[in-house]
DNA sequence: TTAAATTAATTTGTATACAAATTTCAAGTG
DNA sequence: CACTTGAAATTTGTATACAAATTAATTTAA
């Protein structure tokens, strides 16, 4: 277990539940189970913090954030804001290479059957990078992947992604159909309606199932 | 020299030029220079990695990123979406009290004579953060925050804010005086405006006197 | 019984020492 | 002279030990 791979567990075990919404973390606790000293824990912890993969709870301690409705809703405005201006900045260095790359994606998410809810997500937000990595933003980039791993730790519900994940995946298809005749605006529109009713969707769940 | 303010002069030190924009930070010179150990150093700059406002540079050592007029614009863009759906949020819970504290900042500004333009810079950004906070969103306002603290890095030259601050003052009273006459639609066209504007003039200066 | 205050327990923060990695620089080779 | 190669120097990463702070538990007083 090193340094940058600790952080990378940590935080895929915080997506997988490991340490639950409203767990506190300490320090030790946490060296103990990755068999490491606190000090590359403090470090991945920090980062975490930084990130509010994590936020305090109280004067000292870290807290696994709980979901709430509230937040699922904010962070997706958030995307809604900020992913058409990455296609719309991305959309004059788009090749036929890299659509291509990104139809390469779509097909693996089709052949792969037994995909767990996370994969797809995983695979999907590849999709969607693939075509905003064009734009040559580095902030922008920096930032939609940060939102991507707030929204991921929303994700673990089965029922949204069985009821949504067709749906999602054929205005996948849509989003490249369009991006392939130039139509910018239409994929814009498109890549708009996408985020707005995934998190319709997400949040009238949480409203109904809170946490 | 506690732990956050090890952080926090770091960060103001960055700002204020010791560690200029391209240096490569060491944790030894670091603990030396501020008379601790590399411990505390190590978490500062991880927390600042985390932020941006270090960056990689080569496989394990960090570098103060060098100011581009690309990435400026990149900066300016990203407020351009987030600060009026910010303010957007904000406004239905917008009250007499908030207007008259963010007409105190602005009162501030005229009185204080002889402010420094980092100060200059602060007083403003607390104005716009005075409307923004009554949001309630978390997140957008740590990302806005975050991305102030960025821009921040590029407002040291004179001439900028020199040229800049009286247009830039006088809009922040009209943007005040139509949220108090609850015109929403105009305060988020002002805004708009108001940060393009800025935008321009700084990439314009960078694109002249490149660092 | 509740609330405040004090003490004990736990947990975080920091320093030092050493291991592992990276970076630098000089020597060797084509 | 450019380009590898390889060793020396520097720098980062980690463990352990201890100090400081926070959190919890217990006592005391209203």
């Amino acid at each position: 277990m090193t340094k940058a791979s600790l952080y990378q567990q940590l935080k895929q075990d915080i997506r997988q539940g490991i340490w639950p919404a409203g767990s506190v973390l300490n320090q030790q606790k946490l060296s103990e189970y990755y068999q490491v000293s606190r000090i590359p824990v403090r470090d991945a912890l920090q980062q975490l913090k930084a990130e509010a993969l994590l936020v305090m709870a109280g004067k000292a301690s870290l807290m696994v954030p709980p979901l709430t409705a509230i937040e699922a809703e904010e962070l997706y405005q958030i995307r809604l804001q900020l992913e058409p201006m990455a296609l719309r900045r991305a959309f004059p260095q788009l090749t036929f290479a890299l659509l291509g790359q990104a139809e390469d994606l779509l097909h693996r998410i089709e052949q792969d059957q037994n995909l767990s809810a996370a994969d797809r997500g995983a695979l999907n937000w590849q999709f969607h990078l693939m075509l905003y990595q064009a734009s040559q933003c580095p902030h922008l980039l920096r930032l939609l992947h940060s939102l991507h791993q707030q929204v991921e730790r929303y994700l673990g519900f089965q029922e949204i992604s069985l009821n949504y994940a067709d749906t999602s995946h054929m205005e996948h298809w849509q989003l490249l159909e369009l991006l392939r005749n130039q139509e910018l605006d239409a994929a814009v529109a498109l890549l708009q309606q996408h985020i707005q009713q995934a998190g319709e969707l997400l949040t009238s769940h949480l409203r109904q199932q809170p946490a």
